[in-house]
DNA sequence: CAGTGAGCGAGCTTCCGCTTGACTT
């Protein structure tokens, strides 16, 4: 029998842990939350103060049942999960869940994973803080309020299965807002003057750049500069030497882990985060969740040590970093290596990659200021009172920069400050080209999935652990798309002066280019806009901060958390009512003009199954026709034209094999159909002018490429196939796959193999299906808007 | 993967945060 079972929430950590306890401790993880809301319906008992309804989650009644048996025989528990709001939470859910007796549980926290500040926590339990529990329990059933109420609203009145949620839609929002104030802005340019000299020195001529600190707004005035700039002499005015200095940026937290790896390493968010727990789970890191910026004390002094060891004392300067961000919980460190002394790790080539950029953020952070000399030279111009200015900068002591600089959201900054050739006051100087190029103001750049992170910790919206799913929870919904777009060709005026020489010419620039940015869709506009009507209280930038505030009142015992909620809730819910009742159905409809034979009205609006075309109006007898808009296209910039030919669908193009072909455009792209079998065009076949021979060829193809993945046929059943798919071999059965074990080769399966595959597998999977099958549902949750419901409750202790 | 769209109505969809694997055609 053990002594004692102590649960954390992380499996890696529970590893760690019991190293340094001992044998009398076993040390198990409950993987996170063990309970939550039941899933199907509310959850939460509105009636009687919003009593909330928990079940153990699906996937995590196998712990459970592991943990309770395990608590039985132990003589103490130790619930260790991490301090924060969300970790008392899963210690209390513990105790209901494993039915602890109050007597024999005790509740600890550590900030360390080290074998004092374990030891420490273990000499100093307390009980579980039912506030910060009942804060976590406001959050929750906040959160599932306002998700459950407005997404069924969302169905009704936009399209069915959106979904709107405190987090989600403001990340939408910021997206779609980002797009209109770059639309709606006006790009002007103006003209900068920058001028190349010829330095003669002992290494032969060096070049010296100089600016115009002062634009001009209109060519007629640059060019007029030039021309009083030609007959000018030019002669160092002054040189100025100014001592600066540089630091290095905190450790890594989620967030700026997730936004460097995107800019050095060109990673996405959900990419890091795979990366760094593996990283986590084979001990090379710490935790990688977290919004601390705090290094412990062990790893502060090996830090110290390595510094020392590497650069030199010199390079030492510890560094204790506050967190800016807000509603930082702090539960775990900074993320750096586990052991700082370990420069380079083996494995494959990402993990190396981001272990490498979370060495060097560390170790960085601990080193000293970069000491930097700014050089400001002015020149004067013997023909105006305008004077050039060139700048410098030289490294005196390069401290921190030795390992590691941060890099900027806007990598193309013009101005490349580097080493000046000697120079001297009164020195004449000898033009090589005064240059005046016209230069167009940028618009704000459109958010990348890492700066989005950004932004979205800076307002305090989502958690560590929450940044990467939410991200690619708006893009599986289809509020926003991650591309790439090409850039537009735009003339630009260029102006020189050279060998007393005024030339004017035109050239041309690619601008715009965007790569893998977030665009907002049409179905993320418009429902943008309806909560933005009708909810702006909720999809606020601050609506987080302000519940947030309650939500600590509540932790500190100031604030009952149902009184709070029903504070909330009572106005919300008659604004969904209200907009429920007042609403009109929401589909962005837009009249795009007449039929050019028919005089039909042409419309362009959102449908169920999202942007679409209609020709004819819906309220006179004759059906309108539909058609959906192709990828790419928008409802913002269709043109009556793209409307057109999109109604020319099924176009008719000839037959084959005695039967005919059609191109449409279907929701997968356009295709050809062919006795009742489609295949998908290419990216470059334009389905408005192909062919017929050329259709045939699509239907080959596709037919050849079928012949080719058959491994194994049988003439005994037809039904039952061996194919070659994208994870190797597999039989198909039924439009059903099923796994070949490793150990056998596909060629030598006989049809009894494969029937036996089927079903040994079929009895297994169909055996794991059919629980998260729903059973019966009596309700329906889009009327349950406005109804009352009926849930059954589970008790909640006190 | 599946090639729709009004309207009728049944039955479905949905939130945020804390954790990992199992699994994909």
């Amino acid at each position: 029998m053990v002594k004692n079972l102590v649960i954390v929430e992380s499996p890696a950590k529970a590893k760690t842990i019991e190293r340094f306890l001992g044998k009398d401790f076993l040390v198990k993880s409950s993987f996170g939350h063990v309970m939550d809301l039941s899933k199907k319906q509310l959850g939460v008992d509105i009636e009687h103060d919003f009593m909330p309804n928990y079940e153990i989650s699906s996937d995590k009644k196998k712990i459970v049942s592991e943990l309770k048996k395990l608590s039985k025989e132990a003589k103490t528990v130790w619930l260790a999960s991490d301090e924060d709001r969300e970790g008392e939470a899963i210690s209390w859910h513990l105790a209901n869940a494993l039915k602890l007796d109050e007597n024999k549980t005790k509740r600890i926290v550590f900030h360390e994973i080290t074998k004092t500040a374990i030891t420490e926590a273990i000499n100093n339990p307390r009980n579980i803080d039912i506030d910060l529990v009942n804060a976590q329990q406001a959050r929750r059933v906040l959160d599932r309020l306002v998700g459950f109420e407005l997404s069924p609203l969302l169905w009704r009145k936009v399209k069915p299965a959106l979904s709107a949620g405190r987090v989600q839609s403001v990340a939408v929002r910021l997206i779609v807002e980002r797009e209109e104030e770059i639309k709606n802005f006006k790009s002007i340019s103006n003209y900068r003057i920058t001028a190349d000299f010829k330095i003669a020195s002992q290494n032969g001529i060096k070049l010296l750049k100089a600016e115009l600190p002062k634009r001009f707004a209109k060519k007629e005035d640059a060019l007029e500069f030039l021309n009083k700039c030609k007959a000018a002499e030019f002669s160092v005015a002054s040189i100025e030497k100014k001592p600066a200095k540089k630091s290095p940026a905190a450790p890594f937290t989620t967030s700026t882990l997730q936004q460097e790896a995107s800019r050095k390493l060109g990673f996405s968010v959900g990419n890091t985060m795979r990366v760094a727990q593996k990283l986590y789970e084979s001990g090379k890191i710490t935790y990688m969740r977290t919004d601390s910026v705090n290094l412990s004390n062990l790893a502060l002094s090996t830090a110290k040590k390595e510094i020392s060891s590497l650069f030199g004392e010199n390079y030492v300067k510890i560094r204790k970093y506050k967190t800016k961000a807000k509603g930082a919980q702090e539960a775990h460190e900074a993320i750096r290596p586990t052991f700082i002394n370990v420069h380079k790790i083996e494995g494959d080539n990402a993990g190396q990659k981001l272990y490498n950029l979370i060495w060097k953020r560390t170790i960085a952070s601990q080193m000293s200021d970069a000491i930097l000399e700014k050089t400001n030279v002015s020149i004067n111009i013997s023909t105006t009172k305008e004077k050039l200015v060139a700048k410098g900068e030289v490294i005196k002591f390069d401290g921190f920069l030795k390992v590691y600089l941060e890099s900027g959201d806007d990598d193309n900054s013009e101005t490349q400050k580097g080493i000046l050739p000697p120079l001297s006051e009164g020195e004449k100087l000898n033009l090589q080209e005064l240059i005046g190029v016209e230069k167009f103001s940028l618009h704000p750049p459109r958010y990348s999935e890492a700066s989005l992170v950004k932004k979205m910790e800076e307002l305090g919206i989502g958690r560590p652990s929450t940044y990467a799913p939410t991200i690619s929870t708006i893009q599986k919904r289809e509020y926003v798309i991650k591309e790439d777009r090409d850039g537009k060709e735009r003339k630009f005026n260029f102006l020189s002066l050279k060998n007393d020489q005024i030339s004017e010419i035109e050239k041309i620039e690619k601008t715009g280019y965007e790569k893998s940015k977030l665009f907002p869709t049409d179905i993320g506009t418009l429902v943008n806009k309806f909560l933005v009507q009708y909810f702006e209280n909720i999809i606020n930038y601050n609506f987080t901060a302000k519940i947030e505030k309650e939500f600590d009142e509540i932790a500190e015992g100031h604030k009952i958390w149902n009184e709070m909620i029903k504070n909330f809730y009572s106005p919300f819910h008659s604004q969904i009512e209200d907009t429920l009742e007042k609403s009109k159905k929401f589909s962005g409809e837009k009249l795009l003009g007449k039929h050019p034979e028919t005089d039909k009205n042409i419309f362009v609006k959102i449908g169920r199954y999202g942007p679409m075309v209609q020709l004819g109006d819906t309220d006179i007898e004759e059906k309108p026709k539909f058609a959906g808009l192709r990828n790419g296209q928008s409802i913002e910039t269709l043109t009556l034209g793209d409307a057109l030919d999109l109604f020319k669908f099924p176009r008719n193009i000839g037959s084959y094999e005695d039967e005919e072909m059609s191109v449409a455009i279907g929701r997968f792209g356009p295709y050809v159909k062919h006795k009742s079998l489609f295949y998908s065009l290419a990216k470059t076949d334009e389905p408005t002018t192909i062919q017929t021979e050329r259709a045939i060829e699509i239907i080959e193809e596709k037919r050849k490429k079928i012949r080719e993945s058959i491994i194994k046929e049988f003439k005994e059943d037809t039904d039952i196939k061996v194919l070659k798919g994208r994870w190797g071999p597999y039989i198909s059965y039924n439009k059903k796959n099923f796994k070949i074990p490793k150990t056998t080769k596909p060629e030598t399966l006989t049809l009894d193999d494969c029937k036996k595959i089927i079903k040994s597998s079929g009895t297994k999977t169909s055996a794991k299906k059919t629980p998260v099958k729903k059973t019966v549902t009596k309700k329906v949750a889009a009327k349950k808007i406005s109804t009352k419901k009926t849930t059954k409750k589970v008790a909640v202790k006190k």
